[in-house]
DNA sequence: GAGGTGACTGCGA
DNA sequence: CTCGCAGCCACCT
């Protein structure tokens, strides 16, 4: 997104929907971590807030890949939060992301850091 | 207006 | 190696 990408100009729009943004710019195939979008939005250490704003992100009109986000291990930390059972994990492997117990596999080769968005726009 | 919560992270023991 | 603890800040009651 332009607007997320253009710079650290967040005050139009609320927190959350910054990072919305951000993982919505998520690449098929590729996952991101809360601390990664957290540093990206100028949070800085709070990744709690990241995972805060996920909480929101069920519901939205443009769905949101939560799947993609996992925490700094690559583990599937919010797949509770996802359905009653591993939606989150069956999602990611319709993506072509192998994933073992709520860990993703390759994590560091398919880890995707938001400040490339900036690097590609 | 104050207090509690949380889909995390990094460091120390 | 694993386990525990404190810091972090937007949002809700």
């Amino acid at each position: 997104m332009a607007e997320v990408a253009s710079k650290v100009k967040f005050d139009k729009i609320s927190f959350y929907e910054s990072v919305f943004d951000v993982v919505r710019q998520v690449p098929f195939g590729r996952v991101t971590s809360y601390g990664a979008i957290a540093r990206f939005l100028g949070t800085g250490k709070s990744a709690r807030m990241v995972g805060w704003a996920m909480n929101a992100s069920h519901g939205q009109s443009p769905p949101i890949p939560a799947q993609r986000v996992v925490n700094s291990s690559g583990l599937l930390t919010g797949k509770f939060h996802f359905g009653p059972g591993d939606e989150m994990k069956a999602l990611l492997e319709s993506e072509g992301i192998m994933v073992e117990k709520d860990q993703v596999k390759e994590f560091s080769k398919l880890f995707w850091d938001p400040f490339l968005l900036l690097e590609e726009i």
